[in-house]
DNA sequence: CAGAATCCCGTGGGATACTG
DNA sequence: CAGTATCCCACGGGATTCTG
């Protein structure tokens, strides 16, 4: 189970999912780790505009909250792989269905991604 | 087709409906309102803690999205209705999966909305 | 390379008072 | 009843610099 930041505070499910995923770039780091594993540096040139802090802590938030996972190899220089969890997978799916009506209803059927 | 509030930035379908529910109260707003369609007062009583002027703004940006409908009536005093339009009903229904997940994950299955 | 530490700022949102 | 109009503030996030 995950770490809710606000324990207590939730009215619904849709809000405690809303606290994980609250963050400029959390659905899309969500997103460059489903398609594969990436270390720090991959995901700053994946999220053009991130800035490290803003990544680190949102990197930090969503591994409190069990859905990344961190690998730190003993290396120098230093060598961190992020990825999914299984639960961070199972948030990924449960997100698909709202990332197919944001691409038909505000993108107007644009294919990205 | 909704209104985005920032056009053209939108990397995938995800972030551009993060757009649209992103606000603190947005998906308890969509949530009341797909129960029934409620008065601007049921919502204030509805939404605990939620001030009159947050409340109005997200409706009314909700209402810019196309996925709220505002209905006033003209009396004496004032009457207005809010529902779901059709797009709001199947944005609540991508919200589904979210909402299951969280109630699974974050709340550890407690039975709440 | 992977971050920690600072500094700074805009704005989302809260509280309160007022109005048609 | 259904909102506006102000005022105010915390905090999320950006830019930059420094380090193991």
């Amino acid at each position: 189970m995950t770490t809710a930041r606000r324990p207590g505070t939730y009215v619904c499910g849709i809000d405690a999912a809303m606290d994980v995923i609250g963050g400029k770039w959390k659905v899309l780091i969500l997103w460059a780790l489903n398609q594969r594993p990436c270390r720090f540096g991959e995901l700053r040139r994946l999220l053009p505009g991130v800035s490290e802090k803003v990544l680190a802590s949102h990197l930090r938030e969503l591994e409190a909250d069990g859905v990344v996972h961190r690998e730190a190899y003993d290396e120098v220089p230093p060598h961190v792989e992020y990825s999914l969890t299984p639960l961070g997978v199972s948030l990924n799916e449960a997100l698909a269905p709202l990332g197919a009506w944001g691409r038909e209803n505000v993108l107007g059927g644009v294919p990205t991604h």
